[in-house]
DNA sequence: AGCACGCCGACT
DNA sequence: GTCGGCGTGCTC
């Protein structure tokens, strides 16, 4: 027996498959998909097996040294998936299959995330009937002569009886896995549909196989279409994937789906730990969980038979991933998943991304819409202030108006929600005098100034220094803190009122394990009155008191030199404002600003995300942004600037004389020029139809595999430039 | 990823 | 002469 083995190195020269012998002891282990430990050179890896077979074009070939699994750890699907996934972000193939598996299940940390078992214990039939038992042997042979019996239950009854039993060959131990997560028994609890939800629901589950766009306003009920989708797969025996952003997959909406489905959900979120991520990974992989829910890399779950995917706010970038290859979108793999199980797709928004929309509009997608709320409410009402006219009457971050709404939603014991949008905004230090301002000398980047320690930090490589007292450049004592953080609003709500209690949520207060869940069930419980935080506040929260959310600063978002800045800017703005009034009582909404007019901001008054895309869209063709062309980065990087520069001036000048009909940009310094002393420059490409585009990427790719001064990764669509 | 091979600069 | 720099190539 040969077989074909991937390494698991992650380089273009090995992204292909070796050929080992298979001793006979071992072959009967040998299936597509496990994994098992090779000699490569003189090192030893693990890596998949792709392939089984008779023969081999090469001779000589070395042994396998073990098989690494009892069950395959990647089936048929998702092997294919990676070979295709590969053709469309030009990584490798090893690393498309290791970001479909948990960490448990990567070479490097074997041993460290273990499985865990519960130890039982029966009696054995054959056992030395000469030997003698006292009292505690013989109540525990009783408890075990009919019953597997626990471990720990065992112990209690005495554990030197115990260990003298299994000594003496009397009892046999039986081990069985334990899952860290518990999905309790629940109560089924499901709300009658609205008209509007049961056509959306119907038309998905007519069976074709189409990929739909849901554009449902805020609080139109589009969790409770997506759980009833579910639960007809589920009646038919078919699996469900449902994928969330990750800072909206709190405990709130795994519990919602927790009390419909009880036990047949599987949820991955961040706060599991990699051993409890590895339990649920089996749980799913095994058949004893058909719904996942999960954020982007929950798309790769091992479910068999899927009967639909979901995802919801299918706009946000966090279904990106962007930081390292491969460079995939869930949305792409979403609707590749679906032609292999012949299932619809449901994407959702109140703010669908352009991309999805003009698909929808072309007929690409179908285009299903929920344009009500399901409480019959009207949508809040959008009031937005003129910033520029405020600042000169009121010191602080609040306005006279919005002074005035939290007033009365206090008075009236009604919950407030604010927003400090720091997109793109950081508390940097600057000298008043000079205009001197902190970076990183590693990175380029402004440094954040920590009040608790009284440091100023690199957000992106973790440096750090005391916070100075005179500026460095002209020696003024004039260094001052600008920007806000939700400590300083904070500050400013107390002293303004003071008998109101302010919750804050951001990542310094939600890091710590449970705190985010906690935070939000003392919220919905009136422990506070105002939830003040970052974009965390803003998505699918759903708190049945909040009558106000007021936005402290809409522009900071807009100032990201990005492409989508104004669309992200326009579905933050919309997300945050649909958490108001979203039961009996009406809701209002505030917005800061200090382009009031500019249409990002002001079609939000409306809830006009239809006004808001035509705008966009003229935009994006006048500069031939998406969805009219795509974008694919080229990002060359190395510690030696010129070098870097004149290599990606090289690649340049060959993508021109390949790519006919590609608009080449750069290369260009990204904003994020330097980090940790690497020096970055992007080429940015523009095309609609261009056939040799992954051919002449390749052929550059290859080319600088084994230049160790410069390192060249592609993103095609990209979600951020930087 | 590692490691060997091989081809040019400054030294016991 | 040769030690060692790191660019290039290979691993079934």
């Amino acid at each position: 027996m040969i077989i074909g083995v991937l390494v698991e190195i992650s380089a273009k020269m090995v992204d292909k498959v070796f050929d080992y012998n298979v001793p006979v002891e071992l072959q009967s282990k040998i299936k597509i998909g496990i994994r098992v430990s090779v000699p490569f050179g003189r090192m030893t890896l693990e890596g998949f097996v792709l392939e089984i077979k008779k023969e081999s074009s090469l001779s000589d070939l070395k042994s396998i040294i073990d098989v690494v699994d009892s069950e395959i750890v990647l089936n048929d699907e998702l092997l294919e998936l990676g070979k295709v996934m590969r053709n469309n972000t030009l990584s490798t193939l090893i690393n498309c299959y290791q970001v479909m598996l948990p960490k448990a299940l990567k070479a490097k940390n074997k041993g460290n995330i273990n499985i865990k078992y519960n130890i039982f214990y029966k009696l054995n039939p054959n056992y030395d009937k000469t030997i003698k038992f006292n009292d505690k042997q013989n109540k525990i042979i009783g408890l075990v002569s009919n019953r597997l019996v626990s471990r720990k239950e065992l112990v209690d009854i005495s554990s030197s009886s115990l260990n003298t039993l299994i000594k003496k060959n009397v009892l046999l131990e039986e081990k069985k896995e334990h899952y860290r997560v518990n999905y309790k028994e629940s109560e089924i609890i499901k709300n009658k549909l609205t008209l509007d939800q049961k056509k959306v629901v119907d038309e998905v589950v007519s069976n074709e196989r189409n990929t739909y766009l849901l554009y449902g306003v805020t609080g139109s009920g589009k969790t409770e279409v997506y759980m009833e989708i579910i639960d007809h797969y589920l009646r038919i025996g078919k699996t469900s994937i449902v994928l969330v952003p990750e800072i909206s997959l709190t405990p709130q909406i795994i519990d919602r789906f927790h009390k419909r489905f009880g036990d047949k959900i599987a949820a991955i979120h961040s706060g599991l730990s990699d051993g409890e991520r590895y339990d649920e990974y089996r749980r799913i992989a095994r058949g004893e969980a058909s719904i996942v829910i999960g954020a982007r890399s929950a798309i790769f779950a091992p479910l068999k038979n899927i009967g639909v995917i979901i995802i919801d706010e299918e706009h946000s970038d966090s279904y990106k991933q962007s930081d390292s290859s491969p460079r995939y979108h869930s949305r792409d793999i979403a609707i590749l998943r679906s032609k292999y199980h012949n299932c619809p797709v449901v994407l959702g928004s109140a703010t669908p991304s352009l991309e999805s929309m003009a698909r929808a509009l072309k007929g690409v997608y179908k285009l299903l819409e929920l344009p009500n709320r399901v409480n019959g409410k009207e949508l809040p009402r959008v009031n937005i202030i003129d910033m520029n006219k405020s600042m000169k009457k009121v010191k602080g971050h609040f306005s006279n108006e919005l002074l005035e709404s939290i007033s009365t939603r206090l008075e009236k014991k009604e919950q407030v929600i604010l927003l400090l949008n720091r997109r793109g905004y950081s508390s940097f230090v600057t000298c008043k005098n000079c205009g001197f301002t902190f970076k990183c000398p590693n990175c380029d980047i402004t440094l954040t100034y920590h009040k608790s320690s009284n440091t100023m930090r690199c957000h992106y490589c973790g440096y750090g220094e005391k916070k100075y007292e005179t500026c460095p450049k002209c020696k003024e004592n004039s260094l001052n803190n600008l920007g806000v953080g939700t400590q300083k609003i904070e500050e400013e709500i107390k002293k303004i009122f003071p008998d109101c209690r302010v919750l804050r949520m951001d990542y310094d207060t939600t890091s710590r394990k449970g705190m985010h869940e906690k935070m939000i069930e003392s919220f919905k419980n009136h422990e506070y009155d105002i939830l003040l935080g970052t974009q965390m506040v803003a998505k699918g929260l759903d708190f049945p008191n909040v009558t106000l959310v007021g936005v402290i600063n809409a522009d900071t978002s807009l100032n990201i030199p990005d492409f989508r800045s104004s669309e992200n800017t326009f579905s933050l703005l919309n997300q945050v404002a649909g958490r108001s009034g979203r039961s009996e009582k009406n809701g209002d909404v505030i917005i800061q600003t200090f382009n009031p007019s500019y249409y990002a901001i002001a079609l939000v008054k409306n809830h006009d995300y239809i006004g808001f895309y035509k705008q966009e869209m003229l935009f994006r063709k006048k500069l031939s942004y998406p969805p009219y062309y795509y974008i694919c980065n080229i990002k060359v990087s190395g510690k030696d600037s010129k070098y870097a520069l004149d290599e990606a001036l090289k690649i340049k000048k060959i993508l021109e004389k390949e790519l006919l009909s590609t608009i080449i940009l750069g290369p260009s310094t990204s904003s994020l020029f330097r980090i940790n002393n690497i020096y970055k420059y992007n080429i940015i490409l523009k095309y609609k139809k261009e056939d040799k585009l992954y051919n002449v990427l390749s052929k550059i790719l290859e080319h600088y595999q084994s230049n160790t001064r410069i390192k060249i990764d592609i993103d095609f669509n990209p979600s951020k430039m930087i």
